[in-house]
DNA sequence: AGATACTTGACTATTTTAGTCGGGTTTATA
DNA sequence: TATAAACCCGACTAAAATAGTCAAGTATCT
């Protein structure tokens, strides 16, 4: 299990963004030169946190982004959520009607893995962006 | 995030045979019909339990794996560990000297990773194969 | 007008995953 | 002792996911 970079860059370049601002919209560029993650790829994900109303955009020169919500009200769920980082531990859901693997009961492990994912989601629910920008407060870009 | 099939299926392989573990060695192609699981994947999985000695084989006819410890005694950590399932949430530590992204300092969200990653592990060490046994204890096959 | 910056969608190389396949070796038992 | 059951091992591969790139815009500030 692990995370993938994506949702691991759309935190990093939120909590970039929740530390500059204050006035004027960030542009992903400046993002994309302090965190170095490629400016190609901010944009895909800016587009999905921008659908989920997670950060409102600015167009034209010196435009950018800026949050939507307070840095407060935004929790790590609702990134992860934004960007399909699919916190699923298990695919045995999909399968409609049949238990898992394809079989008519549920896996032995099924119960298993649905408290997995209660106590990771759990962890994201409680962490906001302010906290990650607090942690980092003292620090310099 | 998401976890992978090998080690959802170690697990699942591993909880079939602690509940089929009493005299004889329980064989891969039980396992492999009872949890619909490929028997050469099953192989390739068993293996690597017992390099890391959660699991000790008998060979021949009449063959099979048994359990090396009491169920109490393996935690799922354990069995993750084997099968190179990696609960690392975050790339960054691998580059050596550098911190995350190749850059010199650690990167914004470092320690959140840090953080989630012991909260994931938390939650495997405590559980173990017994654990996952008794729940399973009433169902039949 | 020009520069900056967002917007969108298609494309692609790489890596990982989830196996398969083929060839062994070992050992119980008939 | 033949045979079949079962482990053992390494190489291979198809499919999916990932981590981007690229191109062609549109909007807005100065």
């Amino acid at each position: 299990m692990k995370l993938t970079s994506k949702g691991r860059y759309a935190v990093m370049a939120l909590v970039d963004l929740a530390r500059f601002d204050n006035i004027n919209p960030v542009s992903l560029r400046d993002i994309s030169l302090r965190q170095g993650i490629s400016l190609d790829y901010l944009e895909q994900i800016f587009s999905k946190l921008r659908k989920k109303e997670i950060v409102q955009s600015v167009r034209g020169n010196q435009g950018g982004y800026v949050l939507n919500k307070k840095a407060k009200e935004i929790k790590l769920t609702n990134i992860f959520d934004a960007v399909d980082e699919n916190v699923k531990t298990v695919q045995c859901k999909k399968e409609s009607k049949k238990g898992c693997n394809g079989r008519s009961t549920k896996c032995l492990t099924h119960n298993l893995w649905d408290e997995l994912e209660n106590h990771i989601n759990d962890f994201f629910e409680k962490k906001s962006l302010e906290d990650l920008v607090k942690e980092n407060a003292e620090r310099r870009i």
